[in-house]
DNA sequence: GCCAACGTTGGC
DNA sequence: GCCAACGTTGGC
């Protein structure tokens, strides 16, 4: 079975890269994903080792801020129980979770933060969904060469020059 | 803070 | 099942 790609989002302010890496095990659980199709990407595409880009969203600038893997099977998303948490969704059943979540482990940051507008001007990545217009998606899938490029341009994952 | 692009909700 | 109203995302 071959490795996917994949890439998801988060506000700085609220989660940032650099956060991820101070987490315990550079681990964490991408708990509060409330939208169907990402919801799906993580319950049907997602295994253990999958690649992903971390972006920072609402940022100045926003951009690719490193990259992570996927550090878990998907399982249900433990804060749409919680009556305390903001996240709690009273319309799912706990014998059948509507929300699914992965683990998340960060792997190596950028460089240096690879903004929006350098992915937008690179025609090798016109098709991502990411630069599309209005792509609001919080987790979205990434091909593999859409994975090397964006790695070559954090400037990670290359042969180190002498 | 504005607003375009979506997604969701709920009346009918 | 349609669609208007509303809420959210996220770049700018």
């Amino acid at each position: 079975m071959s490795r996917n790609y994949w890439l998801m989002k988060s506000e700085p302010d609220v989660f940032s890269f650099e956060d991820l890496v101070q987490a315990p095990n550079r681990t964490t659980l991408w708990d509060g994903v409330r939208n169907y199709q990402a919801r799906n990407f993580m319950r049907d595409g997602m295994s253990v080792g999958d690649g992903v880009v971390f972006y920072h969203s609402n940022a100045k600038p926003p951009g690719i801020a490193g990259f992570a893997e996927v550090a878990s099977e998907p399982y249900p998303d433990p804060t749409q129980f919680d009556t305390e948490h903001k996240y709690f969704d009273p319309k799912s059943d706990p014998e059948k979770p509507r929300w699914i979540l992965v683990d998340i482990r960060a792997v190596e940051a950028a460089r240096a933060l690879v903004p929006l507008q350098d992915l937008k001007e690179e025609p090798a990545l016109d098709d991502m969904a990411l630069c599309q217009k209005g792509s609001r998606l919080s987790v979205q899938p990434v091909s593999e060469a859409e994975w090397r490029v964006v790695r070559a341009m954090a400037g990670v994952g290359v042969a180190k020059k002498a």
